[in-house]
DNA sequence: ACAAAAGTGTTGGTACTACACCCATGG
DNA sequence: CCATGGGTGTAGTACCAACACTTTTGT
C-alpha cells in the first residue's frame, strides 16, 4: 500500500476541468526530549525556522519545503527533518494533509475576529501542505546542527508561529498523547538502550503529568514490549537500574497503511 | 486550524527547486449500510466506478478526481461522493495522503513479486491522493444515483480493484474499527432515530462480530450519547423498542483538527 | 400460550490506582 | 547511617463479558 500511488477514477459522464495549479509541500513537526535549565526532567522541543520573506516575514514556522517530483511524501518529510537538524528520524508518521483554499493569513483573520472570510481572488498561489511529524533519539539531540535561522523551542513556550503552526503542533501533541497509550512510539525518543525511569520520563513529558513508577513498570512488563539486557548502570548514587532494550518482535499497533514497513525500520 | 493552508517555511540556504509538476487528486471510500439478499442483518457495501482508461481500464476503482484550485480538499471529496451516489456525506473524514512516486501498476507487480521496483521514469505523470472515507446514513441509502458504470459491493466481497484501492479500502474498514469505539461515528450510519438495536447492528457489521445486546445497552447509556424519545416503534411481533436521538450536546473524542468543524455538521 | 426481542440483575475476571513497604547502592 | 531511586506487594475500584432472568408485545 505505502509503494503505490493511485489515479482516481472519474464518474464518466463528468469532464475533467483544470488539471490543477495546485502545489504540494510538506512540512514536518519534529520533537525531540531536551532539558530547560535548571530542569531535572527533559521536556519536548522542537526545531523551527525563521521565514525570511512574506508572508509573515521574520517568525518562526514549521521546517519544511516543496515537494520535489522525484520524492515520495515520506521521503521529502525526511529532507526537511536533515535539513533541519543534520539527523535521521528515530519515527517518522503522516500527520494530515492540510488543503483548503483560502490563504492562511485571510484566513486565520477570518476565524480569530469571526468576520466572515474573504472571498477567495485569483491572485495568490494555492498549496496543499503535507505535515508530518517525528521523533529523534535523545542519544543524538545533542548532535543537531547549528544555525542561525534554526532555534529549538519548547512546546509548552512557543512563540506565536506563521500561518496556523501553533494549532498543527497542538494537534501533533494531541496525536502524540493518544498514541502513547497504545503503541510503542516512545522508545523512538530514546536511545538502543535504556532504563525503565528514562521510558518513564518519555510518557512523563509526553502526557505533561507524573507517572507512578511502581504502576508504570507493571504496566510496561505486561505489554512485553521490552527486553532485559541483564547489564545495568552503575556510579549512580542509589540501587543501580537495569537495561533494558525494545522487542522488535512485538508488534505495533496502527501504525497507519505504512505500518509494515516503519517496523522494519524501527528495528 | 481547519481553514487555513499553509506554507512551507525552508531553511534559507537551500535553494527551491522545480516547484513541482505533482498534480493532486482526491478519493473517497464511501460506506453505507445495505442488506445483502436473504440476510437478515445489514452489512457495509461500498459503491464503486469503472474505470474507462488504462491504466486498469475495465476494472473497478474507488469514486474520485483531480483537485480543482477552487476547492478545499474536504469539499472535493464531498464533490466525489456526490457524483457517485447523488447524496451528501453523513459523515466524512480525512484517511491519508497516498503519494509515492511509482506508478501504480509496476510498483504493485514489483511488491507483490518480491522483484526490485523499477526505476521511475519521466514518462509518467506523478499523482498524489488524498483519500477520505464517509458514511451515508440507511435512511438515505435507496436513493443513491443509478448508473451503469458505478455499483455497490459488499466489502467482504470486493473484487480486484485498480490501483492498491484494495488495501486502501482495507485500511479504511481498520481505521473505522478502532474508531468506532472512542467515538461515536456509528450514528453517521444512520436516521436521526433509531433503535438500540439498530444502534447495535451497525457496531456489528463494522466491528464484524455480534455484540451482547444486555452489555450494549449498558455501554451505550454510559457514555451518555443518546436520548430516549420517549416514543417507541410498534408493529413489531415483539416488546415495542424506544427511539433514541443523538446526545448532540456530547463532544467527539479526536475527530481530527477539524473536530469542531465536524461537531456542528453531525448535529 | 408461545415466540421473539426488549430490557434488568448478578457474578466473576481483569486491569488500573494509590500507596505501603522493602532493596541496593553511594556518600 | 541516611538519602535516593529501584523494585515488589496488596487492597480498593471500575469496567466488562457472560449469561440467567423478567417484561412486553404480536400472533
Amino acid at each position: 500500500m505505502n509503494s503505490s500511488p493511485h489515479y482516481a477514477a472519474e464518474v464518466p459522464e463528468e469532464h475533467e476541468a483544470d488539471h490543477s495549479s495546485v502545489s504540494l509541500a510538506v512540512s514536518t513537526v519534529i520533537l525531540a526530549l531536551r532539558h530547560k535549565k535548571n530542569s531535572a526532567r527533559p521536556s519536548l522541543w522542537l526545531p523551527l525556522v525563521r521565514r525570511l520573506r512574506e508572508p509573515y516575514k521574520g517568525q518562526w514556522a514549521l521546517p519544511g519545503g516543496p515537494l520535489q517530483s522525484q520524492q515520495s511524501l515520506e521521503q521529502a518529510a525526511g529532507y526537511t527533518l536533515k535539513r533541519a537538524t543534520g539527523l535521521e528520524p528515530g519515527y517518522l508518521e503522516q500527520l494530515y494533509a492540510f488543503g483548503d483554499v483560502l490563504r492562511a493569513p485571510e484566513a486565520r483573520a477570518a476565524r480569530i475576529n469571526g468576520t466572515p472570510v474573504p472571498a477567495p481572488g485569483a491572485d495568490h498561489e494555492r498549496v496543499v501542505s503535507v505535515v508530518y511529524w517525528a521523533s529523534i533519539p535523545a542519544t543524538e539531540v545533542s548532535q543537531t546542527r547549528v544555525h542561525e535561522n534554526i532555534r529549538w523551542f519548547p512546546v509548552d513556550e512557543l512563540p506565536e508561529l506563521a500561518f496556523d503552526h501553533n494549532e498543527i503542533v497542538e494537534y501533533a501533541l494531541y496525536r502524540l498523547q493518544n498514541k502513547v497509550e497504545y503503541s510503542r512510539i516512545a522508545h523512538s525518543f530514546l536511545g538502543d538502550e535504556f532504563t525503565l525511569a528514562q521510558l518513564r520520563e518519555v510518557y512523563e513529558a509526553i502526557l505533561g503529568r507524573p507517572l507512578d513508577p511502581a504502576n508504570f513498570r507493571r504496566q510496561i512488563a505486561a505489554s512485553k514490549s521490552i527486553i532485559d539486557t541483564g547489564r545495568r548502570i552503575e556510579g549512580t548514587r542509589h540501587r543501580p537500574p537495569r537495561l533494558y532494550r525494545y522487542n522488535t518482535a512485538q508488534a505495533y499497533a496502527d501504525a497507519g497503511p505504512l505500518g509494515m514497513y516503519r517496523e522494519r525500520r524501527e528495528s
